[in-house]
DNA sequence: CCCGCCTGTTACACACTCTTACAATTCGTC
DNA sequence: GACGAATTGTAAGAGTGTGTAACAGGCGGG
């Protein structure tokens, strides 16, 4: 969701000052002022099957988007993290469901009015368009993880995803802020394979775990891009 | 890519009425005819790296879009079916690589000038937004084939899609528009994986396979969609 | 018409990952 | 600071899926 970091203020604040010939002056209002809500470790933003009135930024934590199959079975489809936006989609019903892993803060924004605008205001609709083309690449590349990536190449290319995501280029931790279920669900294994493979990994002398697990020290940024088969 | 399946004729044709304010008249120009290209199969519509100078609509066959690992592997992401839309993206490049599987057509788009349009037109921009959602929506459904499903599931799974996509709803015909390796690396699986499996599920008489492989007839449709565990 | 190539099928041994069970750690509470 | 519950980590057997290899069938070229 690397590309949902749009900043929506600018892209309504723009909308203002299109003009359409189609007689759409919805064009002309602002996207309703966003609340705030706070969530605490595994609480709900919202469930498969809820009406998707609302679409969210996340602010601060770790947001878990997945689906459940029937029998139970969990995969996560990707991590939000603050600045991403999570809820887009065409349907009245969210498909998935999206629920913090850590303590979160997300912003929460009318869904209707973001798409009433969007449908006059091209440059809001090419944000959109541009943020979900950007979640397509990241769900794409965690579908070659998950397709054809072994275990310990699929934990490696999430080390080295998250660092990408999460840490300044000059930092070399990470921070897992999140379960090791969590991570299996994500990479299609089991807690058992990813705490092997994170030992194994330790083991090797190509990461350090420290503060009770949650927290990575990438020792050899090159051995794990390499492991993963990048 | 099911909602890919815009008409950018109408798109292009309701763009040329909008108005706007920033001074962009390009949302004058209309999209430069198109033309269509026959491939072979295996014949490659553009590979991962080549400049995204053209966008694709299919008329005609399969065209798989896939990516490979650095040692070989592949993992296709998708097949698109006629109506639907290849290469649509953000950046210069392709990330993919897309061939045909079977003699195909597809019609070319000039990248450039889709996009350059759709920054003043807001209906098209939007449906270039809902058709990468739909697109967006078909891949979390693959990953969670590949990350959470069975060999069995996956190969169920892929049936039933695949006769959503292309058969009506009277007829329990699926044609295989591809080969065994092209369903071994959409699924994650090998190639005897698959084949097993498919006569597998002939032999529970789920399934009837007929034309040397290439078609195959859905006996008992809700018993496979049972075994998909959708 | 025969031959060779490509694709698909089947068999078997092995490797990987999963399941189960148990140990260790962490966190909350007293 | 200590106890207990919940979560997480570790170890060993079980199961699934995979790779190798051999064989069959289809198609095109010689």
């Amino acid at each position: 969701m690397f590309a949902a970091q749009l900043d929506l203020t600018s892209a309504t604040a723009t909308g203002m000052h299109n003009r359409h010939g189609d007689g759409s002056s919805v064009a002309e209002q602002r996207l309703p002022s966003a609340t705030v809500r706070r969530l605490i470790a595994k609480e709900h933003v919202f469930c498969e099957g809820d009406d998707r009135e609302q679409v969210f930024q996340v602010e601060e934590g770790v947001i878990a988007v997945y689906k459940t199959l029937p029998d139970g079975r969990r995969q996560i489809i990707d991590f939000a993290y603050p600045g991403d936006l999570i809820g887009l989609g065409i349907l009245d019903e969210h498909v998935l469901s999206a629920q913090a892993t850590v303590p979160s803060k997300v912003k929460c924004l009318s869904a209707a009015a973001l798409e009433r605008i969007a449908e006059s205001d091209a440059r809001l609709a090419l944000k959109l368009y541009k943020s979900v083309c950007h979640e397509l690449a990241a769900t794409r590349s965690l579908l070659i993880t998950v397709g054809q990536r072994s275990a310990i190449e699929r934990v490696c290319a999430f080390l080295v995803a998250l660092h990408r995501r999460t840490a300044g280029a000059e930092s070399a931790t990470v921070d897992l802020a999140m379960r090791r279920s969590d991570i299996a669900d994500l990479l299609g294994l089991t807690i058992e394979t990813v705490s092997r493979t994170l030992t194994k990994l330790r083991t090797m002398g190509v990461i350090d775990i420290a503060q009770g697990g949650t927290r990575v020290q990438l020792c050899d940024l090159a051995r794990l891009t390499d492991l993963a088969n990048e």
